[in-house]
DNA sequence: CTAGCACTGGAACGGATCATTCCGTTCTGG
DNA sequence: CCAGAACGGAATGATCCGTTCCAGTGCTAG
């Protein structure tokens, strides 16, 4: 879509360019909300839910596959982007902290889990899955540095919780957030080192080739 | 079925009525295994892993939502199950983490989320669901009593939890059992009092009509 | 020994669901 | 006022799946 006008491009412009330029953002973001309730949603419903016509969609997007693609990828980069932001902070306890509760927040996790196998990944995913595997080491290890982090807890383990945070889900947006702050804060407390009970996590973590599975396409 | 002989009966007759038997056995586990996998599976595929034609499956359930309903109602019957039998012991705090344990374990929970909503459910299993509301509470109240219970948790928090573990889902069913484990304890700490970093959970708990939304019929 | 029957496996049917395509319309840019 | 970008949504065609149906099989009663 190569824009013959000189004007900035934006949801802000009048007319069929602005429409053009609005639908793009409600696409990609009614993709989000309703894949995300339910992976198996038909496409019409996001066309629906972002109040469009078919047409506008597939004008944008090769097929189905095509957009889900793009929908996970975007919640993959996000999750990067937080790693990289929560990695700014000095003190690696809050990072690893303040990382978790952001990316529950934006339900990145819930986005690649339920999505992840329903289509054939880009190299470029998992260049991006490896990098966020990277950094997500790099969080637990500055968190243990910190002294915080509770023994035998492993990068690995983040994909568990944050899984189980994506698990608590409500037809509620609002109260599905403020309940999984809620169970985070449960678990932080689990994971924090210190406190009694701090017996050895039971047998080994999962490992890479197992959380691995997920990207495999299935069905 | 009326039995016109007075053998036993049972999976170990030979002939017609021990295939009937065993069928009957290899139908609600397999039943169980398909939908827990996928709720949405078709029939076909829960009588190809009990290794058994279509119609000796609806010779025995009226259809698919018989089935499901089955299925969900045998886990929740487990759960009071385990409900009742933690409840025998004398220490309130042994009764609760051992309940959890065996739930997750049982892989109950995981059942009854996932096909709660795919059927209408009977009177007798909205009792079973007040029943086992009730067994929760007792078992929070007793774990409180015991005085190792994190302030501030309440019985619905126990759903959150066990959402969260029957979320840790790998292809191979032992390791699945064994990182679930491993969740688990890190979230019983993260429950248990008398721990650093005890400040209250943040924002109001679940409450019931919110938890009773899974039983209402989705779609 | 045999007729009847309880059960079974699996093919066939029919309805529902979807991804995708197509077409007539609308509005912009020049 | 035209060319065509972009749109909405109906039409299409394929797939999937729940359910029904039927012909075979081997107990079991008499």
């Amino acid at each position: 879509m190569p824009n013959h006008t000189a004007s900035p491009s934006g949801p802000g412009l009048p007319g069929r360019r602005g429409q053009a330029a609005r639908n793009d953002e409600a696409i990609v973001a009614a993709a989000r909300e309703v894949f995300l309730a339910d992976p198996k949603a038909p496409v019409s419903a996001v066309a629906a839910r972002a109040g469009v016509g078919i047409s506008a969609l597939y004008r944008r997007y090769g097929g189905k596959e095509d957009l889900l693609r793009q929908v996970c990828h975007d919640g993959l980069r996000r999750y990067i982007a937080e790693a990289e932001a929560a990695l700014e902070h000095a003190d690696g306890w809050a990072a690893f902290t303040g990382f978790l509760a952001a990316v529950v927040d934006a339900d990145v996790h819930s986005l690649t889990v339920h999505l992840a196998g329903s289509f054939t990944p880009t190299e470029e995913m998992g260049a991006d899955a490896a990098r966020s595997g990277e950094l997500t080491a790099e969080l637990v290890a500055r968190a243990r540095e910190s002294g915080r982090l509770r023994a035998g807890f492993t990068a690995e383990d983040v994909t568990l919780v944050l899984e189980g945070c994506a698990a608590v889900r409500f037809p509620d947006p609002g109260r599905t957030r403020a309940l999984r702050r809620r169970y985070l804060a449960l678990v932080v407390r689990g994971v924090d080192a210190g406190a009694e009970g701090a017996a050895d996590l039971p047998g080994p973590p999962a490992t890479a080739e197992e959380l691995g599975w997920r990207w495999s396409r299935r069905l």
